[in-house]
DNA sequence: TCTGGGGTCCTCAGACGA
DNA sequence: TCTGTCGTCTGAGGACCC
């Protein structure tokens, strides 16, 4: 086993939204920069090296952000354009292997041992790559080589640039884990490092003096599964111990597509969370159609403004892809749910995905031929959408003094811009 | 002083049929 | 016929990831 090749790259970009920022604001390149959401109940998605230096970091409300460190230059997302950056860079690496797997749109998972010969060992493509990404888009990012996926993970981290009150210091960009040292690469880390320990799990795991991952890697599997359950035990125990049996999957298939929106202020009335809930299905149901898919399962999320968040949902007899049925069917869901403490959050989901091989007649679909007429209409929708734009057609209860209220993916990435834009 | 959005996966409970 | 068990499905909630 040890005497492996590491043949596993993770490639993960550096400070990737904020990078592609300073290409069109070079005048910015050594200030404080966060990108994110820039109102009240926003989030950072993403700080320069300098603003990470004051103790800005991802995740962080934007109010936050712009105390702790008030210089700082916030600018907002522009997803699109991200994801442009993002697929020019998956087709770079496409270019060394067949096995890439994207894990978002600034990382990504690639097997090179298949490459070897046309390509070299690991650690010289992981530095060519890094080299032609900079070439090609002017973006630099970081290299984990192993011979496991969580190890290559782990390993870019340590190959990043970290930032200090003095400027940032650069990594060493690509760091290579040997397979026979790969314990005393892993046992002194913090057992956060691992994939998988989050807040919760980190609690219950210091509660028993469990620092590292050496200490986790001491305890018996049993003894882990009994205070983390089954599933979880079983695999913090496999990584603990540098075994991990996953491969790298290029052909991921989504599981679930849905959308879900914070407002900028919260809502009490049924009647305009039933409108939120409109677009939203319009927007789920484009999206499904726009990847040839259907879904069984509809799932409604409420968030209150107390921060307890429910969910409701429902299985369909036949799947759908059509934002009139799933409107249908949240709206029933809602009609379940009590707005008057207040509405922060609205989200609509749908999962039990599957390929759209022509929808199938129910037994109640003849005795009422619509479903299929409001099938032809929305193919129509999204042919004339394609034609003459998102917001060029759209149901009438969203129509607006602006025109057309709708939803772009990713238009509101990370919350709210303004308060007051919801009423 | 507050906590986004889009996901995946896991756990647990209850219903149901074999 | 009744009871227990097992597997599967569904629904709800939660932890975690970027």
């Amino acid at each position: 086993m040890a005497s492996e090749v590491p043949g596993i790259l993770h490639v993960d970009m550096d400070s990737f939204f904020v990078s592609v920022e300073l290409l069109r604001h070079p005048e910015l390149a050594g200030q404080p920069v966060v990108v994110g959401g820039t109102g009240n109940r926003g989030v950072v998605a993403a700080a320069s090296y300098e603003a990470r230096a004051y103790g800005v970091h991802s995740a962080m409300p934007s109010v936050r952000a712009k105390r702790l460190c008030p210089g700082a230059v916030f600018l907002p997302g522009d997803h699109a354009r991200y994801g442009e950056v993002s697929a020019r860079i998956m087709d770079i690496f496409r270019s060394m292997t067949p096995l890439v797997e994207p894990l978002s749109l600034d990382e990504a998972f690639l097997d090179v041992r298949g490459s070897r010969r046309l390509h070299g060992p690991a650690p010289v493509i992981a530095a060519g790559l890094r080299q032609q990404v900079y070439e090609s888009e002017g973006l630099w990012c970081s290299v984990g080589v192993a011979r496991l996926k969580f190890l290559a993970k782990l390993a870019s981290v340590q190959a990043k640039p970290r930032a200090s009150r003095h400027g940032t210091v650069a990594g060493a960009g690509v760091v290579v884990v040997d397979p026979a040292g790969e314990l005393g690469f892993l046992h002194p880390l913090p057992v956060q490092a691992l994939w998988g320990v989050g807040p919760v799990t980190l609690a219950k795991l210091q509660r028993f003096g469990i620092a590292t991952i050496g200490d986790l890697a001491a305890l018996p599997e049993d003894a882990l599964v009994a205070r983390l359950g089954r599933a979880s035990g079983r695999h913090l125990h496999a990584l603990a111990n540098a075994r991990d049996p996953r491969t790298v999957e290029p052909d991921q298939t989504a599981k679930s597509v849905g959308h879900e929106e914070t407002f900028a202020r919260d809502h009490h009335r049924a009647d305009t969370l039933r409108l939120e809930l409109l677009r939203m299905s319009d927007a789920v149901a484009t999206r499904l159609r726009a990847r040839g898919v259907v879904g069984r399962t509809v799932t409604l999320k409420v968030r209150f403004g107390d921060f307890t968040t429910i969910t409701r949902s429902s299985t369909l007899a036949t799947p759908t892809d059509s934002a009139r049925e799933l409107a249908r069917v949240g709206r029933l869901l809602l009609d379940g749910v009590d707005a008057s403490p207040g509405v922060r959050l609205l989200g609509l989901s749908v999962s039990q995905l599957g390929d759209d091989l022509g929808q199938q007649l129910t037994f109640d679909d003849l005795d009422d031929p619509r479903p299929a007429e409001w099938s032809r209409a929305e193919a129509a929708v999204d042919a004339i959408r394609a034609r003459f734009g998102a917001r060029s057609v759209g149901p009438a209860s969203l129509t607006g003094p602006d025109g057309l209220r709708l939803t772009q993916p990713g238009a509101q990435q990370w919350g709210p811009d303004a308060p007051g834009k919801n009423s």
